[in-house]
DNA sequence: GGCACTTGCCAATACGTATTTGCAGTATCA
DNA sequence: TGATACTGCAAATACGTATTGGCAAGTGCC
């Protein structure tokens, strides 16, 4: 019957107390053992007495005792990205229904290896990577850790991801059959395995159709906004302009999008632009975006329900990369190439 | 010189038991007291044979034992929001700087009750509620926990907040000084304190230009693009079209312009529009967004200073909040009413 | 050399939960 | 009726770190 001091906050000794039992039998009703032999009498008086008094779990003891956290590290390269928002966001949502907490790691905030560094202390119990290179990280960098790789397929850890070469080539294939024979790319400098296949699948497809990329017409820069703008301002004074231009995410070609109407460019008259990623704003600005539409929501939400899955039951270690399909989303900033030749 | 058997964790057992000393003061000397009265020769062996053993403090014991848990819940509307994506990093930089980790609480996965449940149970050492409507939450929702509150400010709890009035009256200003005499606002339904006192701001300028804004022209929608395209595509079909039409976020406001370029609207000859925040986007569509530039990441990262002060300097309990100031900046959106009378 | 005082360390305990083990008591069976 | 198995619970211990109290040894002082 004895309630506990005020202020302090309700522990199972006080549910065990109250339930007139021990701390370890109430312990085992509340951690809900299945194979828990407590009689049904006991078994309710404790439950009665956790209710009463409101009792709620200290996930830190729990995490101690068990020796797992209930929670989970997401390093992602920048939350500002709409994309990542969009994976975080669906990862979340799958953790938080998991009984999981999300502990966001921003590559802003700090290295990749500060944060692994940081996480394991915390003894977390699985890290979802996005788009971080793990393949350039230092090799014990990952040990006993779970990790799901997302958009970065590799044989050493499992991951979820989309189909980046066939982005790539579904974006030349959008621009070869509307006619277009002079193509430019702008892509990150970054070693981010999507980024790459995306570039590959572009310039293998042009290829195919016997053309190809030479270097002033394959620019980086960095994967925002800003990082499209540049790219396309130098692509734009550096010789004969193309007519058919392919970046590697939305916030890029946004950008590219942005430079072209500033120098008095006409899309898709003069100039056919395609993104990747469709996120939201693709439709939003004007001329509406041509883009390879990822499902970045399904991506975070997959690769958590495979992280929780792999925390949860240990004996089978799923080590394959699971693809999603892209699909191409034609819109307003792409079109039939100029008859007129290039300048 | 024993070394902990392989594969386990490094203790500070193990780093005692090398240095030659007991575990205690192991602890005393790794956990940088001050106070601690080691002798200097002591403290070196425990500092080397940690730096030998490579020991990193299991933080969740650490965590069971100071009952802190070095770590900040951090509670958002929709980290989709490019606005609110700065929040986050801003507070995440400061957080992780002052050895915090951050626990991403999204509203779309659980409602601000339970994610306040599962970072009590976790046992947070603080909360950030960003715009969340802390003043409809039930009255005990918050007790025991450091909170700052993120632009909305409150007399109970300490917050940084923008100053959403000025942002209002600026955007009006403005307007107004282009010749506007038919106004409209664009904004979201719910009680979020900042986009309310946006509303009030630029309704009470008019006001005070004897401008009254009628019903029609006060438009709800949810605060995103689509929001704003639909409240938008209402707005032109409700009555005689406004010249002038302030939304109260950037992203609303894309959504209103795209709609009014759909419709054939020409911005800023035909409507002028105002934004809220400056996202980065801002910049990137056409026409070039007018908007009132809210210090987003300073937000966030202030706020996140503030939040590790309270928690580590617990004699003085502020309750104030800071407000932050706001500028207007004119972009393309917005020009000179049209001289022709309205339809 | 006795006293008060300081220094440097360790033993003991706490934090709140989980798990293992063992001990009574009861049921089952021969 | 004795051995055996099983049931239901509590005692003991673990998880890894932090903190309190106290005990020796050392220092300074008269």
């Amino acid at each position: 019957m004895a309630l506990p001091p005020f202020g302090r906050r309700v522990t199972v000794h006080d549910v065990a107390a109250r339930a007139g039992v021990s701390q370890p039998t109430a312990s085992l009703v509340l951690s809900q053992h299945p194979r828990a032999r407590v009689a049904a009498a006991t078994r309710q008086r404790v439950i009665d007495a956790a209710a009463e008094l409101g009792y709620k779990p200290n996930v830190v003891a729990r995490s101690l005792a068990r020796r797992r956290s209930f929670a989970l590290g997401v390093i992602v390269p920048d939350v500002r990205n709409p994309f990542v928002a969009d994976v975080v966001m669906g990862a979340e949502r799958v953790a938080a229904e998991a009984g999981y907490a999300v502990l966001l790691c921003d590559q802003s905030a700090r290295t990749v290896i500060q944060h692994l560094e940081t996480l394991r202390a915390r003894q977390i119990d699985g890290v979802l990577l996005d788009a971080i290179g793990a393949a350039s990280l230092p090799s014990d960098a990952l040990t006993g850790v779970n990790v799901v790789l997302i958009d970065e397929p590799s044989e050493r850890w499992p991951g979820i991801a989309t189909d980046a070469v066939a982005a790539g080539r579904l974006a030349a294939d959008h621009l070869l059959s509307l006619g277009h024979r002079e193509f430019a790319f702008i892509g990150p400098a970054s070693d981010v395995h999507a980024f790459r296949m995306r570039e590959r699948g572009f310039v293998v497809r042009l290829r195919e159709a016997g053309i190809q990329l030479t270097s002033p017409r394959l620019r980086r820069a960095s994967a925002t906004v800003a990082g499209g703008r540049d790219a396309m301002r130098q692509l734009l004074v550096t010789g004969p302009r193309p007519t058919a231009l392919f970046c590697a995410n939305d916030l890029m070609a946004i950008g590219a999008v942005k430079q072209c109407l500033t120098v008095g460019l006409r899309l898709p008259e003069d100039i056919s632009l395609v993104g990747c990623d469709d996120i939201e704003l693709a439709r939003f600005i004007t001329p509406e975006l041509s883009t390879v539409s990822i499902p970045a929501r399904e991506l975070g939400a997959r690769a958590a329900r495979l992280l929780v899955q792999l925390i949860e039951q240990t004996p089978q270690r799923v080590s394959a990369t699971r693809l999603l399909p892209v699909r191409f989303v034609a819109r307003g900033s792409s079109g039939i190439a100029p008859t007129t030749g290039v300048v």
